[in-house]
DNA sequence: GTGACCACCTGGCCGC
DNA sequence: TGCGGCCAGGTGGTCA
């Protein structure tokens, strides 16, 4: 699934191929992917815009257009192919087709159909849901020890669960919460107001270690990921804990745990990573 | 206001 | 071989 890096991927391997390029037709095949604004109005104020950037936020891939801009959210599947308009493929699982001002289209698949579109006016979105939905990076400025503690100051809540959310520090999805927090030697259940400001320091320093390791790696190819054009990742052959259950740790060579913390499968070493 | 839980959705895997 | 059930997970909504 993709995550901050796989999205860096993406975007990356997208810009090139689509800077300057006009849309000239679009095709939805499932409706409830478009958020905003309603499938009419949306379908006739994109085409017709030309693509002048691709950015990102996050998870959220931006394409700057000339009056608007384009938000997608991949969520768990999605995928983005730029193919010639004849070339053939499997279109069950095609939910939006983008016709470019060439001989290329570029086309959204997504086999769990989670994937999101906003499309919004280029001058007001930075105001807007989705986009202020997400906090800053790990590596912005104003993510430091004194930040998360008056965020977390009062609350109870594990601090893997505290990762995902995407308000507070944005880009973490669950395989990296799980390697920051291994190499934070921070136990997942912690409640976020017993941690120190060592331990909040070591999750911000790590979280920035790692997630740029794997921007440089092309992210991680797991199960059914890659990126657009096929280009994978090689940040899984690096992971220390994510999907190692019962495998020994690499520093103790205690056996990884596997547990559920709010539903989400997370994986531990519960010696390096002991409670609070 | 907070935290836990659930729905969305489909392919892969496992046990019977 | 085929079927049913479970699991995976980002996000938004609901509920206690």
């Amino acid at each position: 699934m993709p995550e901050l890096p796989e999205v860096e991927t993406v975007r990356k391997t997208l810009e090139p191929l689509l800077i300057n390029h006009k849309i000239t037709n679009i095709r939805i095949f499932l409706n409830k992917i478009v958020k905003n604004p309603d499938i009419l109005t949306f379908k006739s104020k994109i085409v017709g815009q030309t693509i002048h950037k691709v950015e990102r936020k996050a998870k959220l891939i931006i394409f700057v257009l000339d009056d608007d801009v384009l938000l997608s959210h991949l969520r768990m599947e999605g995928k983005y192919y730029y193919q010639k308009k004849d070339e053939k493929i499997n279109w069950k699982h095609v939910l939006l087709v983008l016709d470019l001002d060439n001989d290329y289209q570029l086309r959204y698949h997504d086999t769990r159909r989670f994937g999101t579109f906003h499309l919004q006016n280029k001058k007001t979105y930075q105001s807007l849901k989705p986009y202020t939905n997400i906090g800053p990076e790990p590596w912005n400025e104003l993510v430091t020890v004194n930040y998360l503690k008056e965020k977390w100051n009062n609350k109870k809540q594990k601090v893997k669960t505290a990762l995902l959310d995407q308000n507070i520090i944005s880009g973490l999805g669950n395989i990296y919460a799980d390697e920051v927090l291994f190499a934070a030697k921070v136990h997942p259940e912690t409640p976020v107001n017993k941690l120190s400001s060592e331990d909040l320091n070591a999750i911000i320093s790590n979280a920035i270690k790692i997630l740029k390791l794997s921007i440089e790696l092309g992210g991680s190819t797991i199960a059914t990921y890659t990126s657009s054009l096929g280009i994978k990742g090689t940040f899984q052959n690096h992971l220390q804990v994510h999907t190692r259950v019962n495998q020994p740790c690499f520093i103790c060579q205690n056996i990884i745990k596997k547990i559920k913390v709010n539903n989400r499968g997370t994986y531990f070493c519960s010696y390096c990573q002991t409670k609070k």
